[in-house]
DNA sequence: GTCCAGGGCCTAC
DNA sequence: GTAGGCCATGGA
């Protein structure tokens, strides 16, 4: 019954009222908070399943160290990486993984970002989804952060968000929400940029605050959901 | 000491 | 197909 409802009037306005009301609440969140698309592409890998303050220390440390060029990631010693990420945690996954992109990029597009990201989106979404240790959330994350391209990110948050709002159910999986929200957006850039970043701000703030914030956007929207929907 | 943070892969059932 | 284990740091 709730995917039947995808695409309606209600669901359009309310997104977007959604995100207005986040974003007044929060403020523009900046992402993604590194210098460089390369930067943003293995940052995007060291923070995964560690928080962002983690993550940024291990890439301050690839970067003091001067190791920030594919070239450099491939043809150094993977203890010389690993010892630099180890703030990231699973350093050693993670130095594999850095390697396997630093070597797709090479051998693929002779190191030249702008010539992946001038590949058709969804083709190049598919390519990179086949590169171990790529799942959907650090690729869309690479798309709309480093390639500046139309894919929204989803993840457990986003999940979480639109399941309590009543949105969504729990048969979504997380091709359905990033379709759902693809769907219903605008098609801009800095709202998608936007949104996502402020539905993981908002859930790890609401997180951090403890279930007691009666400013808490979503209690209140929840509500209006429940009279919206039938 | 315990919990959890901006995942994804692999294996057993 | 899916639940659960694995990876194994650092801050609160």
């Amino acid at each position: 019954m709730f995917k039947n409802r995808i695409g309606t009037m209600n669901d359009r306005k309310l997104l977007m009222s959604i995100f207005n009301k986040l974003l007044s609440h929060y403020g523009p969140r900046h992402w993604w908070p590194a210098r460089t698309r390369f930067e943003i592409i293995i940052s995007a890998i060291l923070t995964q399943n560690v928080s962002w303050h983690n993550a940024k220390k291990a890439l301050c440390s690839l970067r003091s160290a001067g190791l920030l060029t594919p070239m450099k990631i491939i043809s150094s010693n993977h203890d010389v990486i690993a010892s630099r990420i180890k703030s990231s945690r699973f350093y050693n996954e993670k130095t594999k993984k850095l390697k396997t992109f630093c070597s797709y990029l090479l051998d693929n597009y002779n190191g030249s970002l702008n010539k992946m990201f001038s590949k058709d989106m969804e083709a190049l979404r598919e390519e990179l989804l086949t590169i171990k240790g790529f799942g959907r959330e650090t690729v869309d994350s690479i798309l709309l952060y480093a390639g500046k391209k139309l894919s929204f990110v989803s993840d457990a948050y986003t999940a979480r968000f639109l399941i309590r709002l009543g949105l969504i159910d729990k048969s979504f999986d997380y091709e359905d929400i990033r379709k759902y929200f693809m769907d219903n957006l605008p098609k801009d850039l800095y709202t998608y940029n936007e949104y996502h970043a402020l539905i993981v701000h908002h859930g790890w703030a609401t997180c951090k605050a403890k279930p007691v914030c009666g400013e808490c956007v979503v209690k209140r929207y929840c509500q209006h959901i429940k009279n919206l929907t039938p």
